[in-house]
DNA sequence: ATGGCTATATGTTATAGA
């Protein structure tokens, strides 16, 4: 079972790119976030005739998250507990039916710039509640995959220039320790357990010839579960598609499960 | 700090992203 994060920036801007990588790529599972459309905006049929089945969890203009999956799904949630107020669509869960059942989830982390301010506060909260959100799922002993856009840069060596984001919400030691705790309840980072190198990256800014100066971090993220990280057999990031016609500023990082 | 690119909707400008 081929499972990919993708990052797209915005679903109506990138129907093609996402079709063709669909297509060439042909991931079991593609979790998407920044879907930017409410539900009923989803090309669904478009992505349905490609062979997918489709669950979104989407707001109007922004944010939004959508599970596409070859396999059949089971027990789809939409929203990440612990907030009855938190009306932005970041998290959505199912349950993919394969050789093994594996429950996935798709997650748009907060941004949470400027730094200090409420958008800070939003996100450290936010991680703290996938965090008791994933501590629940590892109580029921089965494979799960948490992926998506972490907004974390996990470390200085995820970074072409760390000394940039120095102060930003994506690498301040708070959003790390957040993120920390969360991983420290078990998880493993599925490319990371394969490709511990540096260098690696997931997104490049649209600004400043990021792309083409290599000035990139990596924030997408499929974290396994135990169960889940006794299953991997690769992992892989398609870094070509930052480089093609109208590119969304993430690119697709997966991993192939025995499942 | 400024600057600058992309997507969306609030739409000939504002907001958010990272």
């Amino acid at each position: 079972m081929k499972i990919a994060t993708f990052n797209i920036n915005g679903i109506k801007a990138r129907l093609e790119a996402v079709s063709t990588w669909l297509g060439e790529e042909r991931p079991d599972v593609a979790l998407l976030q920044e879907i930017k459309t409410v539900d009923e905006g989803f090309p669904r049929e478009a992505i349905e005739d490609l062979g997918y089945r489709v669950e979104t969890h989407g707001q109007k203009g922004f944010n939004g998250v959508a599970i596409l999956s070859r396999l059949p799904l089971e027990d789809v949630v939409r929203g990440l507990p612990g907030d009855e107020g938190d009306e932005q669509a970041r998290w959505i869960e199912a349950t993919v039916i394969g050789l093994k059942a594996v429950r996935v989830v798709a997650l748009y982390a907060p941004n949470g710039n400027p730094a200090p301010g409420p958008k800070y506060d939003y996100k450290l909260a936010w991680l703290a509640r996938a965090r008791e959100r994933a501590a629940e799922l590892l109580l029921q002993e089965e494979p799960f995959v948490l992926g998506g856009d972490w907004n974390v840069i996990e470390q200085d060596t995820d970074a072409a220039r760390p000394e940039a984001w120095r102060e930003d919400a994506l690498a301040l030691p708070d959003t790390r320790a957040a993120y920390r705790r969360l991983i420290n309840l078990g998880l493993t980072n599925g490319l990371r357990a394969r490709h511990p190198e540096p260098g690696l990256y997931s997104f490049w800014d649209f600004q400043a010839w990021a792309w083409e100066k290599n000035n990139g971090i990596l924030i997408d993220h499929l974290l396994l579960a135990p169960q889940a990280a006794d299953l991997l057999i690769g992992a892989g990031i398609d870094k070509d598609m930052r480089g093609r016609t109208k590119p969304s500023d993430h690119v697709p990082v997966w991993v192939e499960l025995d499942a």
